[in-house]
DNA sequence: CTGGAAATGTTATAATGTATCAAACTTTCC
DNA sequence: GGAAAGTTTGATACATTATAACATTTCCAG
């Protein structure tokens, strides 16, 4: 539903802050789940920017508000918020992006900047389709895809075109 | 060059371990890059099994050895080894794993089974392919794939069929 | 030899993630 | 409404993974 916005450019970010909690709100009502103050924070805090956050930078946004906060809190509501398609982890970096495809039905692929640190996510059907291809011809029930590709995003290859 | 042998059934490990060290050897003298005592060491005790080892579980072995060791000898050993393309880091498991195609220019796609830990690791051109037409598309610049598909082997799945 | 580079030893600490149990809050059902 | 059951949060402690910093040793070229 919403149009894939392009993290590298200036964009009305906001728009793509409001349309994640609005998303957020519907799916947590159709699945019966409590979308509570503090889970709707960590996604509002984790949708700042496209770049992926760390568990401990939401923790210290957190304490910072006043908020009454410990690992454990962050971690569980990253948990929730995993469990119901509205973020993802990034395992190469160990942090944590909002879903831009939260309630479809996907298989996540990022393209990482290494160099302004922006994430992606994509749906590519013909890569999900070749990856299962090589599965089952190893007669492998695939059933959780990481695939993350780290180099350089269009705005940063054409800044830093020496390297 | 190794014929690929098949982590999930019984086979001749140990030859799967002397020819890691065979091919390490090789690469090294080649690479003109010194294979110390501690490196091999620890290539070998990450090539002890199929199954992706901790670094601290190489320490804990370095050290029951008796061997004067602490988390950067390993990381240090592990960091040389990867950079000279002998050993794989799993970013989704923070564990290491030999590499089974070492000296051929290649980007690890590893099966993981959830049941019994053991990781195949598969070229497969058709998805290399495929990622970097879809990084293209977007005009990213890919330079590091990380695929990591965890599920269950055929092994696994007959023995454990209900799920 | 010997001087510089590479590798290792050593200590301390950073960064990330969990276990556990008690307290508070929600929902359900009567 | 009110008690019981389930869910969420608070709070403390701890486990796991990884790196910083600097001293010492080893290796190798010249
Ligand atoms: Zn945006
Ligand atoms: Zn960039
Ligand atoms: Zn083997
Ligand atoms: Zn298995």
């Amino acid at each position: 539903m919403a149009s894939q916005a392009l993290p590298y450019r200036p964009h009305n970010h906001q728009a793509c802050v409001s349309q994640a909690l609005a998303d957020a709100r519907a799916i947590c009502r159709e699945q019966n789940a409590r979308l509570t103050p503090t889970r709707e924070r960590v996604l509002e805090l984790i949708w700042q920017s496209h770049k992926p956050l760390g568990a401990y930078d939401v923790l210290a946004e957190l304490t910072a508000e006043g908020q009454n906060a410990a690992p454990p809190t962050v971690y569980r509501a990253l948990d929730f918020l995993q469990q119901h398609g509205l973020v993802h982890r990034i395992a190469s970096l160990n942090a944590f992006i909002g879903c831009a495809h939260a309630g479809e039905h996907h298989t996540g692929m990022f393209l990482i900047c290494r160099n302004c640190g922006n994430v992606l996510e994509l749906t590519a059907p013909g890569v999900s389709g070749a990856i299962e291809g090589a599965a089952q011809a190893e007669n492998f029930r695939a059933e959780d895809v990481t695939l993350e590709i780290a180099g350089l995003c269009p705005r940063c290859q054409s800044e830093a075109p020496h390297d």
